[in-house]
DNA sequence: CCGATACGCATTTTT
DNA sequence: TGCGTATCGG
């Protein structure tokens, strides 16, 4: 057993202090970079070592699976397997949809319930508005969509928003006053589908624990200690959830930054952390202040930043690292001189001081941004990947595919039927589809249900149509019957196989069609992992509805990226949010970019920008630059704009600033007199770049897919029970290089508990788990 | 029922 | 500019 106290007196005062606090309530303020994933893991650890509780009994909830995993790997390894036990860790949506489905039926969903992600749920929008003839230039499907989100951010149940006269009004000036219909219709959409979309998962988790005290009492009662990350981006629903889940003495210890928070638009609000004191009278206030990540000028210089809003907790934030140098400022002629002068300067680093490529990160305050920079990062051929842009799960193949899987294991869903009702061509096309919903909306059923029944339904097509529809069904509960009975692997593939989905691809030889090839295989061996992993852990049948949960709340952030190449990081603000890089470019600082046009009209909303900048600055440890253009290519034509207001809300102490803007020198002009810098082009290199947009690790083939799967009994190393023990080191199929830490269990249920290099602890249960011995 | 062409419109996006 | 959608013609 360790030391107990070691673990603690490597924490600052601060960090201790919130660590070791009594019961009750508990309020983290954790300023950028100091530390608070560490409170959050020290704490559990803390809890369950030295106050007896126990694993079962702490939940901790993420916003995003990527923080979830860390966390858990964290805990994982500072307490090790025994003390493990099933601490419940995920992100609100994972957690709470594994309640809900085992609640189902309180609800009133079925035990199959499938995920509308947003593009479902906007394309659900766009069939009722054509139903009521609404206009979409008028009824933008977005707005309509974020409406009805906000109105479930805010527990406003359809009835509830047809009696608010506020929201009506609102409606109403905006010229969309039948927001409140379609809001209405699409709840009853949704559950005549048997379906949840992302708000749902939440607001029914509410409306569960709210209207069945009993149930909620039950994970009162298990959930003694809540954590939860990133509290400054929680909405009205998070946290009524969890103030219906904790009782008294409300063990709840939320961590989070208001300053860092940037996902309104979203429905976060930053009240939930300001109010927090407020609605837990008993809760104490912990803030971190010392960040361990920047330069001393950096944290001086984001503090005078984020000082110009209004809306903050006060805090402190200091640095004890190096002063290190003033934050370059540089102007540029153009969009595309700006790209010279970013990369000019990362290789220059390089050179000097030896950074790798990995160290540098350019952020932007959107995706559009990233081209000129990668055009830049070509032509000098370093090595760069884009994070962003269409993710792997919105490609329209792995749509379609997850849209079988979808409707196999929910058949009234309807998204999933209307997108592959004729995919691949089966001959039914969009007035077939169109009376099939009027007639399950006239008889309020699932469009699945009138093709089963279409005379009772009263379906009016002809006899072609009607077996073309007929051999359709029978296609699907052919798969159907298989859902219980075979492994999500098998199943998944032959849905594939057999819906005609892969000769369909494989018909035409493209480029375009051989990437759709390649991400196809890219899911199946992602199914086949999934299963893998989930067998190894101990699940005994691994399912398709499994697979579908994981799936459906997941996002191409979460692929891993083992690719350990060193790159150049290009992503929004946004996505940078949690990570930290050696050096820094916050690009594209002008007016109506960095704050965005719309943040001139709304005082919220510029503060927000402000945030978002405070973030991007945030992220660096040694260098930090900012660069602006003067002219920009946007929409088509050139573009010109001033330089960012949040430039000069900067202390220009911690700048360095080009020539003509120096308030000093000549406050007159707007920073346009002298062209600034030094961007002169080195010679160009025509080598072919290493070119990376975020699709995951080349996949094997198909073929070898089902090599792997016809052999899946078989183990490359040893056979179960014995031949393992502790202190090995082995090399497993998917996760490479590992040491083996722990074995227990004997013959079937042997498992043992792994570190591996590159994918973090995990237990194996030696009956499925691949892997040989090395040493 | 599918392809071609025309128009209009553009943030950020953890789940 | 470039994508996604709407509409029309074969």
């Amino acid at each position: 057993m360790p030391v107990t106290t070691n673990y603690i007196d490597e924490l600052n005062e601060s960090q201790r202090k919130a660590v070791m606090a009594e019961d009750g309530p508990s309020l983290v303020i954790a300023g950028a970079g100091s530390g608070k994933t560490r409170v959050l893991t020290c704490r559990i650890k803390y809890l369950i070592m030295e106050k007896n509780v126990e694993a079962r009994n702490i939940l901790a909830l993420t916003f995003t699976n990527k923080a979830a995993k860390e966390i858990v790997d964290r805990v994982f390894k500072e307490i090790g397997k025994p003390w493990f036990g099933d601490i419940w860790m995920g992100t609100f949506h994972s957690v709470f949809l594994r309640i809900l489905r085992s609640e189902h039926r309180i609800i009133g969903f079925s035990n199959n319930f499938t995920i509308y992600d947003s593009s479902d749920s906007k394309s659900l929008i766009k069939s009722i508005l054509k139903e009521l003839e609404l206009d979409v230039r008028i009824y933008k499907p977005n707005l309509v969509l974020s409406r009805i989100s906000n109105a479930k951010n805010h527990l406003i149940s359809p009835e509830a928003y047809a009696a608010s006269g506020e929201r009506l009004k609102y409606d109403l000036k905006c010229k969309v006053p039948r927001i409140s219909d379609i809001y209405k219709m699409y709840n009853i959409r949704c559950k005549q589908s048997d379906v949840m979309d992302f708000d749902d998962i939440l607001v029914y988790t509410y409306v569960l624990f709210n209207d069945y005290p009993k149930v909620c009492k039950k994970y009162s009662e298990k959930f003694r200690y809540i954590f939860v990350d990133e509290y400054q981006d929680t909405n009205e629903v998070q946290s009524k959830i969890l103030k219906l889940l904790v009782k008294e003495p409300y063990n709840l210890c939320v961590v989070g930054d208001d300053a860092q928070s940037i996902y309104s638009f979203r429905g976060a609000t930053i009240e939930n952390i300001l109010n927090f004191t407020k609605i837990y009278p008993t809760a104490k206030l912990f803030k971190l202040e010392q960040n361990y990540r920047s330069t001393q000028v950096i944290v001086k210089a984001a503090n005078s930043l984020i000082d110009k809003n209004r809306a903050q907790i006060k805090k402190e934030v200091f640095s004890e690292n190096e002063e290190g140098e003033r934050i370059q400022v540089s102007c540029a002629y153009s969009d595309v001189e700006e790209g010279e002068i970013v990369v000019n300067k990362i290789a220059e680093l390089h050179r000097t001081e030896k950074l790798s490529y990995a160290d540098f990160a350019i952020l932007y305050r959107t995706n559009a941004q990233s081209r000129i920079f990668e055009e830049a990062l070509r032509k000098r051929s370093l090595p760069y990947r884009i994070y962003g842009g269409l993710s792997f799960y919105q490609r329209k193949e792995i749509k379609d595919v997850i849209a079988y899987f979808r409707l196999v294991t929910n058949p009234d869903d309807e998204e999933a039927f209307k997108r592959i009702i004729n995919y691949p061509a089966r001959g039914i096309g969009d007035t077939t589809v169109s009376k099939i919903v009027k007639a399950a909306v006239a008889s309020q059923v699932s469009l699945w249900s009138v093709i089963c029944e279409p005379e009772v339904y009263g379906l009016a097509v002809n006899k072609g149509t009607l077996a073309k529809l007929n051999a359709f069904r029978m296609m699907i509960m052919g798969f159907k019957e298989r859902l219980f009975t075979e492994d999500a692997f098998v199943l998944g593939q032959d849905i594939i196989r057999q819906s005609g989905i892969i000769s369909d691809i494989y018909a035409d030889k493209s480029p375009e069609n051989l990437s759709r090839q390649e991400n196809i295989e890219e899911l199946v061996n992602g199914v086949h992992d999934f299963c893998a992993t989930r067998q190894e852990e101990g699940d005994e049948r691994v399912f398709l509805m499994d697979f579908l949960s994981e799936v459906s709340l997941l996002s191409d952030q979460d692929m891993d990226n083992s690719d350990s190449e060193e790159k150049v990081t290009l992503m929004t603000v946004h996505s940078a949010k949690g990570l930290e890089f050696n050096t820094v470019f916050v690009v594209g600082l002008e007016e109506d970019l960095f704050p965005g046009a719309s943040a001139k009209n709304s005082f919220t909303e510029l503060e927000e920008e402000r945030r978002l900048f405070y973030v991007a600055i945030t992220r660096a440890e040694k260098h930090c630059f900012l660069s602006f253009a003067r002219s920009r290519f946007r929409y088509g034509h050139v573009e010109f704009g001033n330089p960012s207001c949040f430039i000069r809300d900067i202390d220009s102490r911690y700048l360095s600033l080009p020539a003509g803007m120096r308030p000093d020198l000549d406050s007159r002009n707007n920073g346009w007199s002298k062209q600034m810098g030094d961007a002169r082009m080195e010679p160009r290199l025509f080598e072919r770049p290493k070119v990376n947009i975020i699709r995951p690790t080349v996949p094997p083939s198909l073929k070898k897919v089902s090599t792997i799967s016809s052999s899946k009994t078989v183990q490359t190393g040893i056979s179960s029970g014995g031949g393992v023990c502790a202190g090995q080191k082995i090399e497993h199929e998917r996760f490479g290089l590992g040491i083996i830490e722990s074995v227990e269990g004997t013959g079937e249920n042997c498992k043992a508990t792994v570190r591996f290099t590159n994918a973090g602890v995990k237990q194996l249960l030696l009956k499925y788990a691949r892997f040989k011995v090395i040493e």
